[in-house]
DNA sequence: TACAATACTGAACATTGTTCAGAAAATTAA
DNA sequence: TTAATTTTCTGAACAATGTTCAGTATTGTA
């Protein structure tokens, strides 16, 4: 895995190439700004040549989409963790909505982007599917964050409700505050900083609550 | 406006039937499925007949989004109003959820398509523009029950958020239900009724708190 | 140096949104 | 009723799109 043969390398390298540059392009000009012909331009190939690294566009786009969402954990990765647990749910959301505020078209695509073909429900019908879930590497951040904060006693759990439906609960009011930012409150000019913090801190009290 | 020549009359029919067309089209194949001559042939016309009518592919779609609002508009105004503030904001919220998974792609399309070229900046500089939120019509339907709950003590208001904060606050939260539902947690059979639920009676909790 | 696999191009195809000259139909004027 | 005019619609065409494919370079292997 580690070495790799000359060839190998140039594959490689096109292969991230075409990869970036499309990514650029969705960014600057929204994803339908991203053609063959003009991806192909940039890179200087002619548009042939893409589908000798990708069968078609949907997959390229597909590809974008899944390092997006390697980076976009990488970003919330990068939160301090020695941060309090009730800081550190905050802060996180805060880069959540960050990442978006700063690639609104990006962050558009991944979130609309249904996956191709999943191979989910092979462990199927039984099992919930939840799993799946808790698997996705950005939502075990978010999970291993509230399981701390349980156990520093900021939120409570109950009968009902453990941190699977905490993390839940804080995952939708932020994904909700990310995506209404991108989309109809884009044009607002208002910093909406101070009450996305606000509103977050109310759903606290609530996770608090007995 | 209430009498119209039967020219009139033709004309309106005519454009209401590529608006539903349209519409029935999105719901079932998606966005992408939306193709000019497609649309032509559901209602025996010839392509190039269309744009007697509209603009482009991209008016009609803003048509199709415009009335989509009136419809969601008045799927949450049915909501019963009798109701005690907490529940009637809880079923309002339920309201929303469900409109979005009965239409995903629909839905999807709504809130994914910016407004083409908004007049608004009218007012501008000064004007605070969260004043067009206010104006909106879904969202002054959640700001009346808002309203109402803080009359009857269910939610408090403190120096930092009145009832446009809070009404802000449910509507990210319940947005970002309704989103995940139609896009990442689409394919994944689980009901989310009870846990939506949970989650919106534990913001409840947040906003009932000093 | 010859052979084989890989990487790429140019030209073509079907499909898309859109335009436009003109035919058909509906309305108005005589 | 007829003639003129306006509205409504069609067929053919255009440029741009995603994709395919035969064939040509280029690279790697014997």
């Amino acid at each position: 895995m580690i070495n790799l043969s000359p060839r190998e390398k140039r594959q490689q390298r096109t292969h991230q190439a075409i990869l970036d540059a499309a990514r650029k392009i969705i960014s600057t000009k929204g994803i339908s700004g991203l053609s063959m012909r003009g991806l192909a331009r940039v890179i200087e190939y002619s548009p042939a040549a893409l589908y000798e690294y990708f069968g078609s566009k949907e997959e390229i786009i597909q590809a974008v989409v899944e390092q997006g969402f390697e980076r976009f954990t990488g970003y919330l990765d990068r939160v301090d963790k020695t941060l309090p647990a009730a800081e550190y749910l905050t802060e996180l959301g805060m880069a959540y909505i960050n990442f978006a505020v700063q690639n609104p078209d990006f962050f558009l695509l991944m979130f609309t982007t249904a996956p191709l073909a999943d191979v989910h429900g092979e462990l199927s019908d039984e099992a919930d599917e939840t799993d799946q879930l808790k698997a996705d590497a950005s939502f075990s951040i978010l999970l291993r964050g509230v399981e701390r904060s349980i156990a520093e006693g900021i939120t409570k759990t109950g009968a009902n409700y453990g941190a699977f439906e905490i993390a839940y609960t804080l995952w939708v009011h932020v994904h909700g505050m990310a995506m209404l930012q991108v989309t109809n409150l884009r044009h607002i000019s208002h910093d909406f900083d101070q009450i996305n913090r606000l509103s977050l801190h109310i759903l606290f009290e609530g996770l608090a609550a007995q």
